[in-house]
DNA sequence: AATGAATGAGCTTTCATTCAT
DNA sequence: GATGAATGAAAGCTCATTCAT
């Protein structure tokens, strides 16, 4: 990697770290692409240079952490280790929830801003193939196929909308109070679902 | 009502009415002021005489719209016919989800804006007394209360976040196809928690 | 007029006659709204109350400056003494060309940016009704009508184009020079139209 | 022409031709030097080995096209079959009309650019030498010189004015009803001043 | 209570120009 | 010669808010 293309890489990690602060510390409303840009120690033309306008550059940040968060689930949760479907989905399920609680900030983020449809179309683009990962977890069984993508949704959505408050606001219960009920909430989808 | 009192409920009601058809259609932030009162056909003065600034109207219009959905479920649901706790919020539960699937509009606003917390604080005071009929519902007996709070809880968030994703974008799959599966995963939490 | 009418129309004036100046000695790409408005005296934000952006106000002030130029001419040149069509349009021709000459700022705007198609539309909407004058001056023979209407067209543009250079730049010769030309070639078309 | 001579010579076409599709497209204002570089196919700072900014690429097209114009009308119009120097004017006005009437965009650009003065300093330029040409036309009588140049001025601006507006926008008739009317007042004017 | 003209801070966006590679 | 990333001044435009009427 040559020197203009290092810099490069330098001003947008820079562009995109600061947009990411100031985007969870006062909303993406009140953050002004001057301010970014300022922070972020590059002219304000130079913005322009890397996103459009800041929606684009707030929708790359939310493949990106999000892609983050995956990857790392994906590669320390040891998900591999259980022998179902169910305990693979949990075990992946557990480990973003542990990075979570431990990053509230992402959590706001990613959560107010990552839709199921945002995440599969994100997804297919990451590398290695997120793609085959899935198919890995939710095995071929191709008959199964679409109820186990519905499983996937279904579970995705209750621990993400239900943690969001819990971890974030305390309410109605904190973390340590809510998780065993979530997980018997997600284990009786689990069970259901497979009868 | 005096000549005076109706005319300023009726410049209410068209401030409001315009602005939720303005929130829902384009976002609050590109909605200005300008905008709300002149399709709702006020001054831009008058609009100060009634809300403090377009985020004031706007938390007033969640309050709103989440009163006039719970209470519609509350008055035709037939809740009360249903003998245990949870009949009686799925009873609940589904009267709600009628509304929305046929009120996308109100379905898009309600759910980004109206998280727990602030459909508790709301509950607390509208007339009638609506903690009383959350008494009603889940019981006086003090032993079970924290985990039906905890249960309500979790069986809201989940069809509110899978379902806003499946009525408004048909993905991973369409409403009529999803019900059956949320319906499952919704008694299959409730039974387990019965335990 | 009450006061506050009173006062737009002094802003509008205001906004109108610092446009023609910086318009006519910078050109309209090197003038900014900023410019306008800051040396008209109203503020930025005022500007766009009376105008959608410099361009129709550029154009306003086209319409305005054409109609007080025939205005005069048609008040002051006594063409109604004349007693052919020929000899009305040439004495209106002639006090239009004097006013000119003795105001190049207004020659320069009026003739880069008036064509045909503005000066009709601009000439039906004018109080009186000039479209009658014209009708008085060449006579409501119908069919000659089409006829005159592009003799009127002929000899303005040869009057527009010529004296515009010949005013402006004294190239190829002089006004004082050039005029009796003008005037053999415009008496010469008309002659021969009139055959 | 060597290699890199041709590359240059290439790259200098490419930055007129495309600048004269833009400037005629959307006007000079509108055109960017980033988007004239980047249709020409160069980066953006090889448009400042050619030329000093676009007002600069812009007098040079105008000259550049207005050559190509009356070139083509003294190769190939016979001006030189006409006896007198009113026929051969009118052989060469007529070419050129029937190159604009074939080219909108060329009398678009022509027109709104070309001024008697630019045009005289540009045929001075030129080679081969245009002013000896025009001496051919017009006659070396010294005594009729200054005359027959007020006459050429007269018609040339009085062609070029009207049917910029007749071409471009038909009105206030189109060009094929319009040209008898043209043709007799040119004659009308050719032959008084011969007088 | 209601109006809407006026304000001007503040934002987004463009773009000619430079210069290290 | 050629490049194109970077700059930052400058422009257009919006809009919440005020206040005289």
């Amino acid at each position: 990697m040559g020197r203009v293309e290092e810099n490069k890489q330098l001003k947008l990690t820079s562009l995109m770290d600061t947009a990411f602060r100031l985007f969870t510390a006062q909303g993406i409303a009140k953050t002004s692409i001057a301010d970014i840009a300022q922070q972020a120690g590059v002219a304000k033309g130079t913005f322009y240079l890397y996103f459009k306008d800041k929606y684009d550059l707030h929708e790359k940040l939310v493949i990106h952490k999000a892609e983050q968060l995956f990857r790392h689930a994906l590669e320390h949760s040891g998900y591999r280790e259980q022998s179902d479907a169910s305990g693979k989905l949990l075990t992946i399920v557990d480990d973003i929830l542990y990075q979570l609680r431990d990053n509230k900030l992402l959590l706001q983020f990613i959560n107010k801003n990552l839709s199921w449809g945002v995440f599969r179309r994100a997804v297919s683009k990451w590398e290695p193939d997120y793609a085959a990962v899935f198919e890995e977890i939710l095995g071929s069984d191709s008959a199964r196929r679409k109820t186990l993508e519905i499983e996937v949704y279904t579970v995705l959505e209750l621990v993400g909308s239900t943690c969001y408050t819990v971890i974030l606001s305390g309410d109605p219960v904190d973390l340590e109070t809510y998780l065993p009920y979530l997980h018997r909430a997600v284990r009786a989808i689990l069970a259901d679902f497979t009868k």
